[in-house]
DNA sequence: AGGGTACTTTGACCGAAATCAAATGGAAAC
DNA sequence: GTTTCCATTTGATTTCGGTCAAAGTACCCT
């Protein structure tokens, strides 16, 4: 498949991550500077996009599919440190090396900048900087929060509190508010989600069945899932029930 | 005690924090212009300086002492998400609510800027936001070694790790190079190091011990405690033994 | 010096999640 | 259609850290 036949935009005017992304403060002749130094990539699902160590030459963000950071001790542990959804960023302006592997969960496009142009308007394109300050903010939160889910919650709570960040973001996708059942898709093998969750393969498999039988989820198939009561779920992840209001 | 007694500064150009603060790039001028600003506030040990939730009108650096940031559900687990050293920036621009209680794990002094004329001056003094910028993604680097160590590691490789991060920046403050046996004092109570590793203060305590035991550590006090040698207690904590620098 | 308080250590026991192991299911390949 | 290869589920057992309980220690305050 060619990258054409991945896109219907060529220009960022079209572009889906437009409002979300690091560019989303731009104004028109910003944007046609970011025009000049971006290109497209395109990663196939398991591949590794950048290795731990080793010197970054690109920053980007997420066009489509699912990334993830990930740390890894030298007797093979592996820690997810990071989920990077469409829109997300990638990259440290100003640091060389990277800290973690970046892997391509599902098939993945980026948008690309080489690292030395995209710093250079840094400092010439306020508004660049002012964005990825909020953003990096924002992962921060992320991050912290789900230190809370590692250090103190069950291995139920934290099955229910993935579950219910991968709804919540995937409804803040389609627009599709927060009333009625919600259905999609686990972008991630059991691993991924045990690697993600401080658990093992088993624990998650076994987590995702007690849930299903005590009606909390649905399973159509092994990936498919659907909340029929989102106040439920957040109950279950031990997250507070009334501070359901999407972001 | 008064301010002044605690102080042998009242100007910027004698902080002791100065060149690794927020304000570590800016030049003379803006130096002063943020000095026009600046206040600064004291809090004793176990003081609560903002709680979760609570509009937050002003952001600041610490000058001198630890915070501590922290998020608790609602059966009272707790989870500490940042442990806050001199120099480390306290606040968030452009929000308005703060997402976690900060305490003032030690007596505390900080140095204050009102929120609103500090966001202000962000946008007309670019060295500001840069250097916030670094400082943000140095948190979030913090934050998700945090996470592999939160996930995956034992008690006593976490144990070990919080000494290594406290033995780190202790010789780090006191530019001891990272020869010979490293000594210094824990800034934290057994259960202020459990809510930071996600443990119980009695799992804390026996590790502590049986650390002491192996000899990997020695204790003058309950408090007090030496490092014979680093590069076995980095091994103990999981990490490479050969990333031993500072930063 | 004595008594209180907060912090810390240690012991006995228990339980949630890890580990080890095997079976099942489902989709692509032949 | 059936073989192969993964991903997933389920079961049996072990273990690490949690829980409950009781001392021990250091510091502060009269």
């Amino acid at each position: 498949m060619t990258l054409k036949a991945q896109f219907d935009h060529t220009n960022c005017g079209e572009c889906p991550i437009r409002h979300r992304a690091v560019c989303a403060h731009c104004e028109r002749d910003e944007l046609e500077e970011l025009e000049n130094i971006k290109y497209y990539r395109s990663f196939e699902a398991g591949q590794t996009i950048i290795w731990s160590g080793d010197p970054m030459n690109f920053v980007g963000s997420v066009v489509s599919g699912i990334a993830s950071l990930t740390q890894t001790m030298e007797d093979g542990r592996t820690q997810m440190v990071g989920l990077l959804l469409p829109s997300d960023f990638v990259g440290r302006p100003g640091r060389e090396n990277a800290p973690y592997d970046v892997v391509a969960t599902t098939d993945l496009v980026m948008c690309c900048f080489r690292k030395k142009p995209f710093e250079d308007m840094m400092v010439t394109t306020p508004h660049i900087a002012q964005r990825l300050l909020q953003m990096t903010l924002d992962e921060l939160d992320a991050a912290r929060e789900w230190m809370l889910v590692l250090g103190r919650k069950t291995a139920r709570e934290k099955i229910a509190s993935l579950l219910s960040i991968i709804a919540r973001r995937d409804a803040s996708l389609h627009q599709s508010g927060m009333v009625g059942p919600i259905v999609f898709d686990l972008p991630l093998t059991r691993e991924a989600m045990a690697d993600y969750l401080g658990l093992t393969l088993e624990t998650v498999s076994r987590q995702i069945s007690a849930l299903k039988k005590d009606q909390v989820i649905t399973l159509e198939s092994k990936r498919h899932v659907t909340i029929p009561d989102m106040g439920r779920l957040m109950e279950e992840a031990g997250d507070d029930t009334d501070g359901g209001f999407l972001v």
